[in-house]
RNA sequence: GGUCCUGUGGCCGAGUGGUUAGGCUCAGCUCUGCAAAAGCUGCUACUCCAGUUCGAACCUGGACGGGACCUCCA
């Protein structure tokens, strides 16, 4: 098996992989709250973990790997300001809670789906496991880290942080966070600021509840990740993942709930994937520049100047490492569809080589490289830049600078096969609608004309056929084989 | 305000104490009736200041800029 090198934010620098029991593997990733679209920077993040499920696939792990669908907890409306408007609201075509869930559930696989990203192993939601979560949260009443006031269980920070480390991902200083920590809803309730709601007693208005042993209410923030990672991967696992943002507050409370509630920190290797900016500015709604999949898609947003497929967007974000910010931009994303079809026109330059006796270049080289790349903590753009050495190497063979052999070939064939199909997700386009047959014949009529005109050398003629083409943006490509086209 | 991350050529974006990232753009060439498309070749950068070093864009310190988190958030 390769010897592969993950980035750990729990120690800050990249370890060697070691799996709790080879070949099995178990990775958890905290999946969307299903409330709303997903934007893309939800997307960006698990395109970054579908690579990593794709290439720990490749090199001969059986990964299960988890990833929940959030649906409960946040319904309420946001504390004393909001309650009027839903109030409101609640008059005409109310919804249920689990018709918003389905429809955004729906909406986040379809996407997902488009992006090429496979579904994972399973995905479990906060819902279905209320139990599990009282569960927990009674678990470490009775270690005695948490307690329970007025129908809330509250975990307790300052008991933990006294024979545990608290901030183990963030390396912040408790007193530190204590001088931070801004006045919430509820906080005469805690004993300590920093402590944070197990189960939270829901007021009349909330939608989503259920009975527990501390009266009706709705689990926490942090504890359906606890719950449902320990139910499916055990109290150990290898990989637990998700957004940089997480780092902080939700992952920093997920593993103190676990060590509260059976002594042992959930995963050894913690790995976060950065944010999203747009034109270098953060990606937001109050500034205009958020981006929904489906706008991205169609180009209609006002800073797009037209649409880009999913693969273009899947290979844009290859080009940029998950743990630095992805910038977007019309520019950007441009030039790495460009670089996508690129890719996939040499694919099929390759299915043509010939192959010689001999060979003047070292396709094992390039193989390795590849490996190499994917080994150093899933540094996909060295990966592509290692894929673009292949290309000119199927180029230049195509043009009879160099030899290959039929070894080459077929070498050349796995590492489009392996990396750029099952590692990097990649897949063509399809081709413009199939039921198109009517157009091509026409295209075909008019190339036809065309190119009888060329023969009679009526240029006059065969160039205003491309020019009213081209008005109609449809391209037309002289190529050494015969005259192509594109729209 | 606090903690942390970051600053690379026209644009995007990797990386390393001394040796070509890669893509896009652009220029030249090949091909072409001419274009386009495609291919080839070229374009040598690392915010600023000081230090460590034989040598730093890469290490250290400082300045300035950008970002994330501290509040639901991928």
């Amino acid at each position: 098996m390769e010897k592969l090198f993950i980035y750990n934010t729990l120690s800050r620098t990249k370890e060697e992989f070691k799996a709790i029991n080879a070949p099995f593997l178990g990775m958890y990733v905290c999946g969307p709250t299903v409330y709303s679209d997903v934007h893309l920077g939800n997307c960006r993040t698990f395109m970054s973990f579908d690579i990593i499920y794709r290439y720990l696939t490749h090199i001969g792990y059986k990964v299960r790997y988890v990833r929940n669908i959030t649906d409960a907890g946040h319904l309420e409306s946001d504390g004393d300001v909001g309650e009027d408007k839903i109030s409101k609201k609640a008059k005409l075509a109310q919804l249920e809670p689990m018709e918003i869930v389905q429809t955004y559930t729906v909406g986040f696989r379809d996407v997902m789906n488009l992006f090429n990203a496979l579904p994972p192993s399973i995905e479990p939601t906060a819902t279905g496991h209320i139990i599990e979560q009282q569960e927990i949260a009674k678990q470490i009443i009775a270690n005695g880290l948490a307690y329970e006031h007025n129908g809330t269980v509250y975990f307790d920070v300052d008991k933990y942080a006294k024979s545990n480390n608290y901030t183990v991902l963030t390396n912040r200083k408790l007193e530190e966070l204590l001088e931070n920590t801004r006045d919430l809803d509820g906080q005469d309730e805690k004993r300590s600021r920093l402590d944070f709601a197990l189960w939270i007693k829901a007021k009349p208005e909330h939608l989503m509840k259920w009975p527990s042993p501390w009266g009706v209410g709705f689990p926490g923030w942090h504890i359906e990740c606890s719950a449902m990672s320990t139910k499916y991967l055990g109290e150990q696992f290898d990989i637990h993942g998700g957004g940089m943002d997480l780092q902080a507050t939700h992952h920093t409370n997920e593993i103190a709930q676990n060590i509260a509630y059976c002594g042992k920190s959930p995963a050894n290797y913690w790995l976060h994937t950065n944010m999203l900016t747009v034109n270098g500015q953060k990606m937001s709604k109050s500034l205009g520049n958020s981006f929904l999949p489906m706008e991205l898609f169609t180009g209609n947003h006002p800073l797009l100047n037209k649409g880009f497929t999913p693969m273009a967007v899947r290979f844009f974000m290859m080009q940029t490492h998950y743990r630095s910010t992805l910038d977007f931009s019309n520019d950007a994303l441009e030039a790495a569809e460009k670089a996508f079809n690129k890719l996939m026109e040499s694919y099929k330059t390759l299915q043509t080589l010939i192959a010689s006796g001999s060979s003047s270049e070292d396709v094992k080289a390039i193989e390795r490289s590849c490996y190499d790349a994917m080994n150093d903590d899933f540094n996909t753009p060295v990966l592509i830049s290692k894929l673009f050495d292949a290309i000119r190497l199927i180029n230049s063979a195509y043009d009879k600078k160099s030899t290959v052999t039929k070894e080459d070939i077929a070498l050349l064939q796995s590492i489009y096969q392996h990396f750029v199909f099952d590692v990097m997700g990649l897949k063509k386009e399809e081709e413009t609608g199939k039921s198109n047959t009517a157009l091509e014949q026409v295209m075909n009529l008019v190339l036809d004309l065309r190119a009888k005109a060329k023969a009679n050398k009526d240029f006059a003629t065969s160039d205003e056929i491309r020019n009213k083409l081209t008005e109609a943006h449809i391209q037309v490509k002289d190529g050494k084989e015969g005259v192509t086209w594109s729209i």
